[in-house]
Formats: structure tokens, C-alpha cells, sequence
DNA sequence: GCCGTTTTCGGCCCGACTGTTTTCAGTCG
């Protein structure tokens, strides 16, 4: 039961590609990627809109709205169809391989009648491609290179791998005589949930002895490119790292450039020049003149272009520019507002440390509260029982009474059933202060099953947060395929927040998902799901991931004073 | 193909690097 919208905008991706490697117009094909991206990303299931409806959506028109209703009437869309009679679906999956656009796609098409990856290696390995205009040696070596590293996986890594590397790489490039700034940029500073390359930026006047210190990095493996201004290389795990130094007077334009994203980007350029300027990494010009009008900070570049300073989380291109223009960005929830943490475990069940041990490493986080909530009976592997749990209670009270500036709150993690039942009795639930509700089995129920075993969950009067809510693992495990609208609309009637898990494999729900439920009107919880003490500075990329979603210190219910808090968690 | 408080036509972000080129096309971010 997904939304229809992704369907969609993986079609018109497709065509978009399709216009590329047939010839057709470039600003076409941008103009179907915008229209697909912003289909995408659009709150409501397309599957319920008309043509009028769709036109509603920015960069749809007349044609594409009328497409789409075509498609989703008739399952298909007669354009698309038609370039896909005359254009082998391999051809455009040629273009995955780093190098290979879609010029080249299609000359291999045309010249050799390449239609795979595998026709591809064995004209390779035939010396084929030799004879093609505008492949020499070196084309022929990047794409052999470029098919070796598609096929060892090169696969998006997870957010805290990406993370801890870049601050590694910015401590040693920050170290280098002559470097005025140094941070990370791209994805990563604006914390997308996975990472597909490293971006990181120096302000220094002369850029050589950077790009020597960074190909000497120990985690270097390999050079993709060296040059002046610009040096990439790829890790032993296969990352790509690239590094780009800036006058220190560009500072600001080219940390804004390079943290994109590239929808962000084009939005702020053309803001640009409607107002006679033109912005690129090095500044903010005047067109006529030529003249630097402002580049030192980003505060300074987004202020001359109408805007305040726009957080990173939210440059993605959804509607933040305008948001901004009209004074109406959103007050982010940030770290600092975080004044406890809500579902963490211990060693009692899976978790790896012992309470005291996450306890006393919670206070120096500096909480003001902080919830165990280890499992419940039902996942056995655990050992849960009554007498233990209530035994653990005491040690909470105990250990309550030891810690001055932060109150202790005894939960559970609950088990929802396949029929949307939780293990222990209301009764037994009464005694704990608050109940996170996840599901862990039975993945597979149709979607319908799937909707009414959360609803039920969520009309539970003890379920205060609905833990993981779509169960994802990142790369792993596909969400749950259910009708999270209904889910989300029944969180907000009865007084049931939803989890953001702050771990990286999950980040669950995801900043789509959340922007999707905070239109219900739904509460949130960021928490660490911490199964030791290591984890709960996972917390950091649940408030990334909250703050991609739009979400202010109101939406999120762990930002709240202890009473507040207490008072949603009774759930009158 | 989309869009509009300069425009319903004529724009559409911009620069770096590479490789195959004798002046630039393709790809990438």
C-alpha cells in the first residue's frame, strides 16, 4: 500500500534519462527530473489527485500532470513506452557506471550495439571500443575501473561511519599550517541518512600543501582526481572523499556551495539572478559590474539574497527558500533541547552495559530525565520476567534517588503482536512510568493486517510511543508495507508520539515520513534506542533526521519539561 | 517541459577536471 508517488517519480526519472540518451532537449529532461523529484517528495498520494490536482505540485504543467493521470489510469505512459521500444532498458543502465553519461551511452548503442553490462565487458575485453571516436585509452580504462567498482558493491555507507571519518580527516587537514577553516560539507553536513561521498572544504591562501597532506591521509587508498582547486580520493572501503580549498575570503560561498544540495543550490542561484547576481562558490557577484558583492560567511550570502541563514538540514529543496523569503522558516529542534532520552536498554535484556553504567553516562549528557526501557516478555530470547522487572524498578528508584539534576523513568520496550496486542497485562503496565510499543516479527502481514495491528497499538491506553514505527533496516530490511496516513492520523486522536530512532541502520521514521506525519499533527519522541553506552550519542542523527523532517522543539515530546512530559505520557 | 511583480517567449546554475582534443565535449557535483 506505498504511495504511488515514488512509482511515479522513478518513471519520470526514466524519461528524463530517456530524453538524454535520445538527443532530446536538456532543459526537457531537467524540467522532468524537477517534476519527478518534486512528486516525489509531495505530501499527498499522487494516486488521489486529477490533472488540476497535480498541477497544484511545483514544476508540474500541463503535459506532465496529463502523463501522469495516463499512467495511473492506465499503468502505463505512451511517451515512455515509446522511447523504450527503440531504447534497450540497459542502455540507460550504462549510464550507473561513474563516466559513462549518456552521450556515451548511446554511442556505445549506435556504434557497437551495447546494450549491458556484459556486452560492455566483452567488447572491452575485444578492444573494441578502440576504434570509437572520442574513446581513448584512458575512456577505456575509466570504464573498466568504473564497472570493477559498481560490481565490489560502493554502496551509500551509513551516517556515522561517513561522520566519524570526516571528523577524523578534518582534524588532520585542520592541523596543516595555513588553514584558516576546515569542515565538512555536502550530505553529511546536511545529514541525509546515508552518504554517498565525503565533502570536505579549507579556507586557506595557498592550496598545495592540503591537497599533499590529503592524499597522504592514512585512510587514502587510491587518487580519483588531483588537481589545484580540487582533490578526490577513494578510501580502502571505497568511499570517495573530496577536498576542496577556497581563498578565505570565499569561505562563506563556498561552504554554502559545497553543502548543497544541488536542488538547493539551483534555487539559491536563480534567486540570484533574479536580483542581478550571480553566486557561486566564490561569492556573490554583481552581474553588470562583476564586482564580489558579499562571499565571507553564510549568513552573509543567504542575507543579500533576501534570505535568513537557512539551516542545512532543510536545504533539500522543500520549499525551505520560500519558507525562508517569508520569514516562516521553522525554529529547528536542536541537541541542546534534548532533555532526555526515552527508549535505551541494558544489560538486563539485549543492551550490552549495565545500568549504572548508562545511567551515570546519561547524566553526563547532561539530561534532566532518562527512561529504561528494557523488553518485555514476549521477544523470549530475552529472559523477561515479572520479578524482574520489578526488581530492576527498585534499582531505578534507588538509583533515582542517588542523581540530583536528572529524574530517572522506569519503561518497557513492548512487543506489538501480529494482532496489534502488547505483552503484559494493563494492569502490570500501570506501574511503569512509560511504554514504547515497537513491532519486531511478523513482518509480512498484508497491508491492511499490517495498519489496524498499529492502530490498535496506538489506542492502547498504556502505548505512549510507537517505537521504530516502519521497522526498516537501512540496506537491510524493507518498512513495513502499511497505510501509514492511517497510522499517523491515529497517533494524533489518541495521544501516541512516534519514535524517531536515532540509530543510524534505522532512523526510523525517516525526514519524509516525519514531515508526513507532523501534518496530523502527531508528537514525537528522538531516541537513542541504546543497547550500550556507546550509542546514546546516536542521538545526534535522530535530531538530524527530526530536523530534515521540520520538526521544532514543540513537535518533539522529550524536549518538554518533565511535567509537561508526564502529563502526555498519562494520555488523558 | 516549466515558468512569469522585468517576460506568454525565451530563458533555464555554474565551474572543475579529464580526455581527446588543435579549441572543446562530456561528465560530475
Amino acid at each position: 500500500m506505498a504511495r504511488r508517488n515514488k512509482e511515479v517519480e522513478a518513471l519520470l526519472q526514466e524519461y528524463a534519462d530517456l530524453v538524454l540518451i535520445t538527443g532530446g532537449d536538456a532543459f526537457k529532461a531537467r524540467a522532468y527530473e524537477k517534476a519527478a523529484r518534486a512528486i516525489g517528495g509531495h505530501h499527498a498520494d499522487v494516486a488521489g489527485l486529477d490533472a488540476e490536482g497535480l498541477r497544484e505540485i511545483p514544476n508540474v504543467g500541463k503535459s506532465i500532470a496529463d502523463k501522469v493521470v495516463e499512467y495511473l489510469r492506465t499503468g502505463q505512459m505512451a511517451a515512455v513506452e515509446d522511447v523504450r521500444d527503440r531504447i534497450p532498458a540497459g542502455v540507460r543502465e550504462l549510464m550507473a557506471i561513474p563516466t559513462l553519461g549518456p552521450k556515451k551511452a548511446v554511442a556505445l548503442y549506435e556504434e557497437l550495439h551495447i546494450s549491458s553490462l556484459t556486452e560492455l565487458v566483452a567488447a572491452l575485453d575485444e578492444g573494441r571500443l578502440r576504434d570509437m571516436k572520442g574513446f581513448g585509452p584512458k575512456t577505456e580504462d575509466n570504464i573498466r575501473h568504473g564497472i570493477a567498482l559498481m560490481r565490489a558493491a560502493g554502496d551509500r555507507v551509513p551516517l556515522n561511519a561517513a561522520m566519524e571519518l570526516a571528523e577524523d580527516i578534518v582534524a588532520d587537514l585542520s592541523a596543516v599550517t595555513g588553514c584558516e577553516r576546515c569542515a565538512y560539507a555536502g550530505s553529511l553536513r546536511r545529514m541525509r541518512e546515508t552518504i554517498g561521498d565525503i565533502d570536505i572544504l579549507v579556507a586557506a591562501d595557498d592550496s598545495a600543501p592540503f591537497m599533499e597532506a590529503f592524499t597522504r591521509l592514512p585512510h587514502t587508498a587510491e587518487i580519483v582526481v588531483g588537481g589545484a582547486k580540487k582533490t578526490s580520493v577513494r578510501t580502502a572501503e571505497g568511499l570517495q572523499v573530496d577536498l576542496r580549498v577556497v581563498p578565505p575570503d570565499s569561505w562563506g560561498a563556498g561552504l554554502q556551495y559545497f553543502t548543497g544540495s544541488r536542488a538547493h543550490n539551483i534555487r539559491t542561484r536563480e534567486l540570484a539572478v533574479h536580483n542581478r547576481l550571480k553566486l557561486s562558490e566564490y561569492g556573490l557577484f554583481d552581474t553588470e559590474t562583476g564586482e564580489k558583492v558579499v562571499s565571507k560567511s553564510e549568513e552573509e550570502v543567504y542575507a543579500r539574497l533576501g534570505l535568513p541563514w537557512i539551516p542545512p538540514t532543510l536545504r533539500e529543496d522543500r520549499g525551505e527558500v520560500r519558507a525562508g523569503a517569508r520569514g516562516e522558516l521553522p525554529h529547528l529542534v536542536g541537541e541542546k533541547d534534548i532533555r532526555g532520552d526515552l527508549h535505551t536498554h541494558t544489560d538486563l535484556t539485549d543492551g550490552l552495559s549495565p545500568l549504572e553504567d548508562m545511567v551515570r553516562t546519561a547524566a553526563e549528557l547532561g539530561y534532566t530525565y532518562y527512561a529504561v526501557t528494557d523488553h518485555a516478555p514476549d521477544l523470549y530470547m530475552q529472559r523477561m520476567t515479572d520479578e524482574k522487572a520489578l526488581a530492576q524498578r527498585e534499582r531505578v528508584r534507588a538509583l533515582d534517588r542517588e542523581y540530583h539534576g536528572m529524574r530517572l523513568l522506569h519503561g518497557t520496550e513492548l512487543n506489538i503482536g501480529p494482532d496489534g496486542g502488547v505483552d503484559w497485562p494493563e494492569g502490570f503496565l500501570e506501574g511503569f512510568d512509560i511504554c514504547v510499543a515497537s513491532v519486531h516479527s511478523h513482518f509480512n502481514q498484508s497491508p491492511e493486517a499490517q495498519t489496524r495491528r498499529l492502530v490498535k497499538a496506538c489506542e492502547h491506553p498504556r502505548v505512549n510511543v510507537i517505537g521504530h514505527p516502519t521497522t526498516r533496516i537501512i540496506g537491510k530490511r524493507p518498512p513495513l508495507d502499511l497505510d501509514l496516513d492511517a497510522v499517523f492520523a491515529a497517533c494524533a486522536r489518541t495521544g501516541t508520539a512516534l519514535e524517531v530512532n536515532s540509530h543510524p541502520d534505522r532512523l526510523d521514521l525517516s525526514d519524509e515520513n516525519i514531515l508526513r506525519a507532523k501534518r496530523h499533527g502527531v508528537k514525537f519522541a528522538i531516541d537513542s534506542d541504546a543497547h550500550s553506552v556507546t550509542h546514546l550519542a546516536y542521538m545526534r542523527y535522530g535530531v538530524g533526521t527530526a530536523q530534515r523532517g521540520w520538526l521544532t522543539k514543540d513537535d518533539v515530546i522529550n524536549t518538554w519539561p518533565l511535567t509537561r512530559l508526564r502529563a502526555f505520557l498519562r494520555k488523558a
